[in-house]
DNA sequence: TATATATATGAAATATAATACATGGATTTG
DNA sequence: CAAATCCATGTATTATATTTCATATATATA
């Protein structure tokens, strides 16, 4: 069974393409945090950052490590941070230029 | 109205986590063409590939140029090239190496 | 082992996005 | 200008993903 380079990309983009998941990984960009605390941080309810998480660690943009009671996650900073550096970029050059940024959201 | 970095990511991702757009993007990678050799080429509605890629070139993921009746779409390469260049390293680093790469698709 | 705290999970409810269909607009050519 | 071709668009339907809620599992500790 093969899986072309889109369906690997498919899952890649969709795990990027949701605003929870986006802010949890802004929020571990300041560190390691464990799910509780991203809870709080985010005002979000504890069961939701724990089924992101997951979407997120399945996917490798973040890492986790038990410690007693608590789950640290950290992020996966070596493709998280290409990864902006990229959107960033295509951000200045595509679409603050224009002065027409169309992105939905 | 501010605009946070992940707004801006939101539009970006959400506008490839898409199988036919990923599939167009696929096809315009051989060159520019225009919407009906597109939709023959994937065997998709003219519509839905005229609705697709007016998703991606709000997004400057393509460029069109209008010649006669025809629409032209070419890739934006500069940015769809290092955002695959990525995918594939995270998946060659992260998910092939663990034999279970687990992106949904 | 009982209790407290932290995290995970299944599934129903909700929200969001994709698609197909019908049709409208643009461009060229006879 | 009529006909043909190409492309765009509105919208209803359908598909997919997210969120919430209830509850289960794990870990630590008195």
């Amino acid at each position: 069974m093969k899986r072309g380079l889109n369906d690997i990309c498919y899952g890649f983009f969709s795990t990027l393409a949701n605003p929870t998941r986006l802010a949890i990984l802004e929020k571990l960009s300041e560190g390691e945090k464990n799910v509780t605390r991203l809870a709080s941080e985010l005002g979000q309810e504890q069961s939701m950052v724990s089924h992101n998480l997951k979407t997120l660690e399945q996917c490798r943009f973040v890492f986790s490590e038990r410690r007693g009671k608590k789950k640290y996650f950290s992020l996966n900073e070596d493709t998280v941070n290409s990864i902006l550096c990229i959107v960033e970029n295509h951000e200045a050059k595509y679409c603050r230029a224009t002065g027409n940024c169309p992105f939905r959201g």
